[in-house]
Order: C-alpha cells, then sequence, then structure tokens
DNA sequence: TTATTTTATGTGAGTACTTACTTACTTTAT
DNA sequence: ATAAAGTAAGTAAGTACTCACATAAAATAA
C-alpha cells in the first residue's frame, strides 16, 4: 500500500462512516485524501471496490475481537468476555463499526453468517450454564451487544462502569 | 391528499424504505408512482419535504403502538405488552419500521426523544417489580425490542411463539 | 343555472450541477 | 527501459429543482 493508497483508504472510512457510502461522492473522497480522482480509480476500479477493500479490514478487525470468546472453555468467562467487546473498542475504531452498522441497513449488507460462531459460542456456554433455551439466551445477548454497542458509537451517555457491572450481575458472573 | 399525492408517497415509502433515502432519485418515485417529477416538489417542495412528510405518518403509526403501553398500570401486564409490540407490527407497515431503522443510521435522524415516554413506563415498571436498577433493565429492554424489530423486518426467521414464551418467561410474566 | 374568474393540480422540457468513471499524459520507482 | 503511480481534463448520465404552460376544480357573479 502506497502512502496515497492509505490517505484515499482513510479519507473513504471517515467519510463512509460518518456521512453514509451513498452520501460520498469520489471527488469528496478524492479531495479529503488529497489525491487526484482518477487515483481512486487506478487502485480500486470502482467507488464500490474502494467500499470493499475497507470493509474487508473491518471485518478482519471485528473478527478479530470476537476470537477470544470463541476459544473460550469456561462458560463465565466467556460472557463476561462478550460482555466486554463493545465497551473494549476503541475510538480510533469507531469508524469501522459506524460503517459496520450503516451498511446493515444501507446496503443490506448483512453478517449473520459472519457471527454465527460467536452465536454458537454463546449458545454453548448458555448450554453449559443450564440456561432452559440457550439458543434463545444467545439470541437475546447478541440483540443487547448490538443495543450497547449501537449506543456506545452513537456517544449516547453510558456510564460504561455501571452497565458493565449490572450486566455481570444480570448474568450472575 | 389527491390521488396522485397519495401515489407519490405510497412510492417514496416503498423506495425510501427499500432502497434508502440517498439511493432514491425524486425521478424514480416519480416514474414508480406515475407522475410527473415537477408535481412532486408543487407538494412537497423537496425530497427532504417529501420525506419529513412520510416520517409524520411513520411516527405517529410508530407513537400508537406504544401508546397502550404508556398507560398501563399492572407491570407486569405492561412488560408483557412491550414483549408484544415488535410481533404485532403487521407486514404492510414493515416499510415504515424499515425507514425508520435506515433513517436512524443513514441520516442520523434519531429520536431519543420519541423513545423518552416508553423508556420510563418501563423503568417504572421494573421498578414496581423491584428491579435493583430499574433504569438499566429498561435501557436493555429496548435493546431487546429493537433487536427483534430488526430481524422481524428483515425477515430473518424467528419462531415468534417460542421467542415470546421464552421472554415472559424470562421476566416472569 | 350559466358564465366567468380564481385557484389548485398537473405536465414536459429545461436548468445548473454533480455523479462515477475514462483517457491521454506525466512523474516516479524498479 | 519498463512498469507502476499519479494527474488534469474530460465524458455521458444522473441529480434536485424550476418554469412556462395546460387542465381541472371550486368560488363567485350574472
Amino acid at each position: 500500500m502506497t502512502e496515497k493508497q492509505e490517505k484515499i483508504v482513510k479519507a473513504a472510512l471517515t467519510l463512509f462512516a460518518n456521512e453514509g457510502y451513498n452520501a460520498t461522492s469520489t471527488s469528496k473522497v478524492a479531495k479529503k485524501a488529497g489525491v487526484s480522482e482518477g487515483l481512486i480509480f487506478r487502485h480500486y476500479s470502482s467507488k464500490e471496490g474502494l467500499l470493499e477493500a475497507i470493509m474487508q479490514t473491518a471485518e478482519a478487525r471485528i473478527e478479530q475481537l470476537f476470537t477470544p470468546i470463541l476459544w473460550e472453555k469456561d462458560p463465565k468467562v466467556l460472557l463476561r468476555k462478550a460482555i466486554n467487546v463493545p465497551f473494549e473498542v476503541e475510538k480510533a475504531e469507531f469508524d469501522f463499526w459506524k460503517l459496520l452498522f450503516k451498511l446493515k441497513w444501507e446496503k443490506a449488507y448483512d453478517n449473520p453468517e459472519k457471527m454465527k460462531p460467536v452465536l454458537e459460542a454463546l449458545t454453548r456456554a448458555f448450554t453449559q450454564l443450564g440456561y432452559a433455551t440457550p439458543a434463545y439466551e444467545a439470541t437475546l445477548f447478541e440483540f443487547y451487544l448490538d443495543g450497547i454497542a449501537a449506543a456506545l458509537i452513537k456517544e449516547q451517555v453510558i456510564d460504561q462502569v455501571a452497565f458493565r457491572a449490572f450486566m455481570y450481575k444480570k448474568y450472575q458472573l
């Protein structure tokens, strides 16, 4: 990746995540990145190609965040780790998440496939903890995580420490 | 509202909800509605004005769905009713919800204000039921509502009867 | 009622501007 | 010397929106 390529990707991420994919023109991206518009197409062929390049790194990053959960044997620790995920996302990574959430609605760029292993790990944990309907518990738990992540991304005020404690207590962790 | 006005609004709702606001051009709306493009601007001044007209009816409809909750005295009945809300949305109304969810991300057209009375009613219910941190419980409950609504809208398969039963049991209703 | 004026509803062709993308060309690195 | 990286100025096809004009409906006058 050349210097200018990185500038393009960085500018596009910021714009796509904050203004939206459709609302961002390639000329805007070029201007923000400080490059000629043609260069975007030299490197990524199309606007869609640029998005895909960004999404690849975004998804890799998110997978990375969830991997420790997949391998965890102790169900209580697993749930604790899962709860922590949204709270551990750094501000520098917010744009990745924003983009992901936005695309879920803007382009039906959905990933139930991507989240499947997580859902399965959660189901296993709930099974081990003796919950009656572990699959539903896992689904609900995912709704919670989504909600928390969305709230944090949008910088809606949530007392992170207190809320995390609340979640721990709720699941007796 | 004239006949053609209704056609415009209907076409716009379908397109905005399914393709997205930014991805939908006024010419597309006119074509789908079977009217001249100029008519849209005669009636609604701008594309944004058309969206606002649609959003007004959408928000009214959603408020209507939540009103029975606000007035309910019995906390258990209140929660039961709240759990049911997403399941009671008719398919004919899906586009309203889709649009609402989409705009939440596409245009930060957010409504924490709109949902405030619901949140307060939920908090009251959890207080009455003796939950330790009713405000957090209410917040989390809203995440659940968001999660199922999103799943239903996207027609992800969920055994509605079973899931509802699961929720009832979870909150001991 | 009828005739006439006013108002609301509707159209089609235009507007200036933006869109994603191309192309011919130059600069830099290998 | 060759290939890759980069640019500036295009392109055709949209974009939201306007305007001059036509038609239908409603209000008023005879």
